[in-house]
DNA sequence: AGCATTACCCGCACGC
DNA sequence: TGCGTGCGGGTAATGC
């Protein structure tokens, strides 16, 4: 469900505590594990997983792309939430110190020294969670961060001209930058005034420099609002009332008041304005 | 050979 | 009821 900015808000709140009275992640020490859906599992088996993940301690917080990164003592839990993963915090009893029953769709319980615990749910089964050693062999695949200060627009202009590929499938493509998906992608594409299906190879310095600044805008616009939410995963942050284009078919474009118009890019809803977003007409075969 | 592109797949819920 | 759609990504087949 989440892209960069939806999980740039959840690691903040595993990190900082959730609401009043719940407790930061930080420093809990795991007392006992439960898969309850085993293929949410990546690695390592079921049977390794709780034996394995069982008093180590929780040292550090963080993301990659679009992975939460939970640094423990001896190994790295890596979670992702594909398209309807989520995370909550809770307590493991009630005040009456009855057992708090598990949700729907549940599918992999930490519990906690202090007595509570965290739950991944996850309607649609396709998010996964990783217990490595060494977390480099899953994200060591990862391009590099938009957001990073080091990343610069020449060496993004550089790895664009590297990979001749249409703007959209490339900037969703993980290996080549980290932390875009569909709902960015096509905001910054709009906010940068370039078609999706430009060739990534076409595009001259400034307009490189131009897409980066872009891409940067609304990953930071959506962190600052605490990700969007939309469907019915909803998890407080107000973005999807400031989409440009997406979802926004037949509205008119921020820019121009151009309707917006849908399309597929790779099995992908794509919104473009027709106007601001145009493709030089392909060279005729002749 | 090595990319890039395309089609399809994976559970489930929701709106029309 | 049936069908289209989806904040993601892996794989296999095909194309250049």
């Amino acid at each position: 469900m989440p892209e960069l900015p939806e999980v740039e808000t959840i690691v903040r709140t595993l990190k900082e505590g959730a609401a009043p009275g719940t407790p930061s992640l930080l420093g809990q020490t795991i007392t006992d594990a439960q898969v309850c859906w085993a293929r949410t599992l990546a690695v390592p088996s079921t049977a390794e997983f709780g034996g394995r993940i069982r008093s180590q301690r929780i040292e550090a917080i963080g993301r990659r792309g679009k992975f939460i990164v939970l640094t423990l003592s001896q190994d790295s839990l890596l979670i992702h939430l594909r398209m309807s993963g989520d995370l909550r915090i809770e307590p493991l009893r009630d005040s009456a110190g009855g057992p708090i029953p598990l949700l729907k769709h549940d599918r992999l319980v930490l519990a906690f020294a202090d007595g509570w615990r965290l739950v991944f749910n996850d309607t649609r089964k396709f998010g996964r969670v990783w217990l490595l050693r060494d977390p480099h062999e899953v994200l060591g695949a990862l391009g590099p961060e938009p957001l990073d200060p080091a990343f610069s627009p020449d060496e993004f202009h550089q790895r664009l001209l590297e990979r001749r590929r249409q703007l959209k499938p490339l900037l969703l493509d993980q290996t080549f930058l980290a932390g875009l998906g569909n709902i960015y992608t096509d905001e910054a594409l709009h906010l940068a005034r370039l078609h999706p299906l430009l060739p990534s190879g076409a595009l001259d310095r400034d307009a490189a420099r131009g897409l980066l600044e872009a891409i940067r805008a609304v990953l930071s616009e959506g962190i600052r609002r605490n990700g969007a939410s939309i469907d019915w995963v909803y998890r407080g942050g107000d973005f999807q009332n400031a989409f440009r284009v997406y979802g926004r078919s037949g509205q008119p474009c921020p820019a121009c008041g151009t309707p917006i118009e849908r399309t597929l890019v790779g099995q992908r809803g794509t919104h473009i304005c027709p106007h601001c977003q145009t493709l030089p007409p392909p060279l005729s075969p002749s």
